[in-house]
DNA sequence: AGCGGTCAAGTTGAT
DNA sequence: ATCAACTTGACCGCT
């Protein structure tokens, strides 16, 4: 069975992740923002729950966890230990509820932290940063039983094998809590899945495909044997990636996702797949259900 | 209450 | 050398 996964927000449903901004927080004194961050934190730990209440009524198993769950948490200046929030217990308590739940009804929760996160940057200060930020995130992974933390492989920096070859030194000093979950999905830009295997398989670093990032960037492989190459770098129930785009046959940026899939962009190698398939469609929920209906749709009529 | 400017972060590529 | 795009909604401050 395929598992569909919704991203991060909703659409129609009223369940918010709220966020906050350095600049605002800078006028108040310390204690204050530990307060409103603690306040932010506590109200995005009860808006998880909700969103996975709403998943499992809906059938769709499983959800992607925006990495500003615990807003500006690596922040150079508003950063803050998670002890530090005043009501740092009950938050961790909340977390783990839904981590809970999300066990008892197979739910699967992921993380995709944002195109800042690079482990292969030959700046010393952006790996740093961005190992931070991993093992904050792998934090309350581990409080939510999520069981992948995605990231892409970053920049070219004019020299992709230099820069694969420093992406696999700095695998190798991560915490071994984010190196577990941690997988690359191939971007739209400069790696391709051709790219990414080689680091992927050596270093157990499974493959999440991006099937529209392929058909933007491709390498010479088609989709059903780049398909057979991701599933062969996981060690527990793979990940892929969905989405159309947005101008299929109009002038504007094709890598912009539309509202809803196209169910002609749902490969046909996939019906059987015992995967789990985040659709990444400006919908959300709206995009995963109609999605749903019509992969069930073409099942049926496959093994009619 | 409603609207619009703004938001942490890095890299690329157009100008 | 500079700067928008990437992607994006939600927040805050002002009216």
């Amino acid at each position: 069975m395929i598992r569909f996964g919704l991203c991060c927000i909703f659409r129609k449903e009223p369940i918010k992740f709220r966020r906050t901004t350095a600049k605002y927080l800078g006028r108040f004194s310390r204690r204050q923002q530990l307060a409103n961050l603690s306040e932010i934190c506590m109200a995005n730990a009860d808006a998880l729950y909700r969103a996975l209440q709403f998943c499992r009524r809906h059938g769709i198993k499983g959800f992607r966890i925006n990495s500003q769950i615990l807003p500006l948490k690596t922040h150079p200046e508003i950063g803050y230990r998670f002890e530090d929030l005043p009501s740092h217990r009950k938050i961790r308590r909340m977390f783990e509820r839904c981590g809970t739940y999300a066990s008892e009804h197979d739910l699967r929760t992921t993380f995709h932290p944002d195109q800042f996160i690079l482990l292969s940057s030959p700046d010393n200060n952006v790996t740093q940063r961005s190992t931070a930020d991993l093992i904050y995130q792998s934090e309350v992974a581990q409080w939510v039983n999520a069981d992948v933390i995605n990231i892409h492989a970053g920049g070219a920096y004019g020299d992709k094998i230099r820069t694969l070859n420093r992406l696999r030194r700095e695998i190798e000093r991560l915490p071994e809590a984010v190196r577990r979950r941690l997988t690359f999905e191939n971007d739209d830009r400069i790696y391709t899945p051709e790219d990414l295997l080689p680091v992927c398989n050596d270093m157990e670093i499974p493959l999440v495909y991006d099937v529209h990032h392929h058909r933007c960037l491709p390498d010479g492989n088609d989709v059903e044997k780049t398909t057979q190459l991701a599933l062969k770098t996981w060690n527990r129930e793979p990940l892929f990636h969905l989405s159309s785009s947005l101008n299929a046959k109009g002038d504007g940026n094709p890598r912009n996702h539309h509202d809803t899939i196209d169910i002609a962009d749902f490969p046909r190698c996939w019906l059987q797949l015992d995967t789990t398939i985040e659709v990444e469609a400006k919908g959300k929920e709206l995009a995963v259900l109609k999605l749903m209906k019509e992969v069930f749709r073409l099942s049926a009529e496959k093994s009619a």
